[in-house]
DNA sequence: GCTGAAACAAGTAGTGT
DNA sequence: ACACTACTTGTTTCAGC
């Protein structure tokens, strides 16, 4: 099974992905097409949705934030998901939510500007929530990598 | 402890997060101030590592990739996991690798064609890696939100 | 540490094949 | 589905306060 898209979409969302700030018309001359094939196939692809946003990547550490911590989230029934997801959403410190299959209902993503600062979060906040039977938390030490998946 | 970031960063980094294609000349005018002023912010956030790249964030499961996993990996003893880390970064889906505290050592992110072509990464690959004792696998169903860390 | 002007480069839209 | 042209806008550098 091919994906819908062809070479030129496939190195655009490439280039793009990897410098958001870089000319399209340099890209255009990198794949010797127009200018203006470049400005409609973005203009496609952002439609369409495959491309969402364009953001600047910042160092969270150099701002403030020096904890990084995932943490699965037990329920007291299952059917408190929805409500208890409303809570976290209320916590600023908590970067992203899921549901997820396994021992947790809910994983959570925290970044908070240290461990008292985190235990804070967790006794204070989360723990608080109606609904929550208990928590698991895993302290992110050290991102060793984190990169792109792959465009094919 | 106030950050060594002016309003003027602050408010540089705040809407760059949000587009990263803005245009400089625009937030110079948001703000009242030269437009090489701004150029000269942003060339200093740079080179002192706050800013670290300017990304297009695409839409993964319109590239494909359907199922989402965070893995925890344990690993028959704590010395592996330098090893096993050089390992993982060989598999192209895995997207991120993090060293935790906890039941895991090692914690990762996986983006998978479907559940198929996870379980293959899983079994064929991951677990076949000297030192790998098991995994832990939390399909992720759903990302209730994802967002950026506040800015202060 | 900041501004302003000037030269250059890129973005955008319309037209034509 | 793509290229060309003309027009608008943004980027970047540097002299000067």
């Amino acid at each position: 099974m091919k994906n819908q898209f062809d070479y030129i979409d496939q190195q655009i969302l490439t280039k793009l992905r990897e410098d958001a700030r870089k000319a399209f018309s340099q890209i255009a001359e990198e794949l010797n097409v127009s200018n203006s094939l470049i400005h409609q196939r973005i203009k496609k692809l952002t439609s369409e949705g495959v491309i969402k946003n364009a953001e600047f990547v910042l160092d969270e550490k150099k701002l403030g934030y020096k904890t990084k911590s995932y943490t699965g989230i037990r329920l007291r029934e299952a059917r408190f998901a929805k409500e208890v997801m409303r809570e976290l959403e209320k916590i600023d410190e908590i970067v992203e939510c899921n549901f997820v299959s396994g021992n947790y209902a809910i994983f959570i993503l925290i970044f908070a500007r240290d461990n008292e600062h985190l235990q804070k979060i967790l006794y204070d906040k989360v723990h608080l929530i109606n609904g929550v039977a208990g928590t698991d938390t895993f302290i992110c030490f050290d991102t060793c990598f984190k990169r792109n998946f792959v465009i094919e």
